[in-house]
DNA sequence: CCGATAGATTGATGACTGTCGATTAGAACT
DNA sequence: AGTTCTAATCGACAGTCATCAATCTATCGG
């Protein structure tokens, strides 16, 4: 019977040249980790295990929308993923997402 | 006597918030590798080990002087290295940018 | 020297993005 | 109900970016 692999499983951009719709998605990924404010969002929530935004807006230094709209960006692709508790919400870090980055990158 | 740790050595985005210096070359690196176009390009050249930028323009399906800017912006972020070679530039793929890369985002 | 080829640069244009103030939506606690 | 607090949304603006046609630079072959 055929294996189906997912995208996470095999494919490194190093092998062969990717294709067009799997570019699409992992860009996504590393566009959305490509703003200084946003890695560092992305760190703090990652490293912290779960923080909620109101723990973001004054050490990144930014404004409150202005750190809504990069959380969004984080989660539209699939880097981390907000449990909402009450009042705030939970985010955190999506380790598959992690190892898809980490294999696309990696012979 | 004090180790001297580059930040390839270390620094993972998952263990602690990362500094703004750190954040801003990383930064620098997955934005290059977040837009669908360059994120083929690389996955080209370094699959291919080494080739010249005339081998990248019909596959890619964009004009030479788009494929030149984003070889240079990939350049710029230390992720590919020209050689020049005559009348052609040979672009291959720089191994540590992309151990540290995968470093960032390694537990 | 000349024509041909590879690649970089310039200039222009349309689209996207990061940022913030103001406002809104929803939730908890009097 | 009214107040306070968290977070999302909206609208606007300045800045950046991807793209291409045209041009320029440099190199090779004859």
């Amino acid at each position: 019977m055929k294996k189906s692999l997912t995208m996470a499983d095999c494919c490194s951009v190093l092998v062969e040249p990717i294709a067009d719709a799997h570019a699409t998605e992992l860009a996504q990924a590393f566009a959305a980790l490509g703003d200084p404010v946003r890695l560092r969002l992305f760190s703090m929530i990652a490293s912290a295990g779960t923080c909620c935004s109101c723990d973001l807006v004054e050490p990144i230094g930014k404004s409150q929308p202005t750190v809504s709209h990069h959380t969004k960006v984080l989660a539209e692709a699939g880097l981390i993923t907000g449990e909402k508790a009450g009042r705030w919400v939970n985010w955190s870090a999506v380790p598959a997402k992690l190892d898809e980055l980490r294999a696309a990158l990696a012979s």
